[in-house]
DNA sequence: AAAAGGCCCTGGTCGC
DNA sequence: TGCGACCAGGGCCTTT
């Protein structure tokens, strides 16, 4: 369920306790999650020092390399994973797959659903096959109306497809899409090809003020964050259109409406968005 | 190349 | 009360 404000708040979570830590060993109780967690992996990061700990799109990037040896930890929450920092003593519940032990601390990946994900890699973090075709940072400078523009010439899909596709940006799941669609006045079935770039511009802004306000948002759990059940799920939020269906569009009262979009739920409203 | 559908998985909700 | 059906969701993979 985390999308990139939970993934990045939970990122800056767990930074602090992370960061300059010696890792002295893992453990895994449950191998199987998106793709099986490395059987060599406690080989290749104990004694490893961390570094620092980053984010691209909705992974969460852990920098072990050393003396010019790369080498990274791959953490994906999936929809129902969370992440938090316990006590070395504390005994794995259920659903806790996997530990990174840090000597007196260690970091629980707590999974129910199992979409999550724990990787390494040992080279360049970039060219990872995971990472390597993601698009543009939603929050970055880079990230704009012209860009969007440009990437969707060719594209026939809806938008909100368009938006939930990580290879053109990355981190904007079901909620924020069909958020910022209602907040950019865009109605979600367009052909991403035929918005004009004036109409892409406010949907950048939307996005990224969409995401901002969740961040914010979100930004009031961290000081809890080794304390907090690690089950945050999404903040608390109003929302104007997600899960609506029927109830009063909070801008023109007209009833919201839901559709499906690739398998999806879409919500939106029918009379701000055109 | 792009689009559409399948699949992975489990907790929660709903109807019978 | 118990049970099965169904939905939610990210993102890769396969098929069209």
């Amino acid at each position: 369920m985390p999308e990139l404000p939970e993934v990045e708040i939970t990122r800056r979570g767990i930074e602090p306790y992370l960061t300059g830590k010696r890792i002295t060993g893992v453990r895994v109780s449950e191998r199987r999650l998106r793709w099986p967690i490395p059987l060599d992996l406690a080989a290749r990061v104990t004694g490893r020092r961390i570094v620092r700990v980053v984010r691209r799109g909705k992974y969460i990037l852990i920098d072990c390399s050393a003396n010019g040896h790369a080498g990274w930890l791959i953490l994906h929450l999936g929809m129902s994973g969370s992440l938090r920092i316990m006590d070395a003593r504390a005994k794995a519940q259920p659903h806790e797959h996997f530990d990174l032990l840090l000597g007196k601390r260690l970091l629980r990946l707590r999974d129910p659903r199992r979409f999550g994900a724990v990787l390494w890699e040992g080279g360049e973090i970039a060219r990872h096959p995971l990472l390597a075709g993601l698009g543009a940072e939603p929050l970055e400078d880079a990230f704009t109306g012209k860009l969007l523009h440009a990437a969707t010439r060719s594209r026939k899909a809806p938008i909100k497809l368009v938006l939930m596709n990580a290879s053109i940006v990355v981190g904007v799941g079901n909620i924020y899409a069909n958020e910022s669609l209602f907040h950019a006045r865009i109605d979600p079935r367009a052909a991403a090809g035929r918005l004009s770039l004036a109409r892409y511009e406010a949907l950048a802004a939307a996005i990224k003020s969409t995401l901002k306000r969740a961040l914010a948002a979100g930004g009031s759990s961290l000081r809890d964050f080794v304390h907090s059940d690690g089950s945050s799920g999404y903040f608390q939020q109003q929302y104007c259109v997600y899960g609506r269906t029927g109830l009063p569009c909070r801008v023109c009262r007209t009833p919201i409406l839901q559709l499906r979009q690739g398998q999806r739920s879409t919500f939106y409203c029918p009379a701000c968005q055109k």
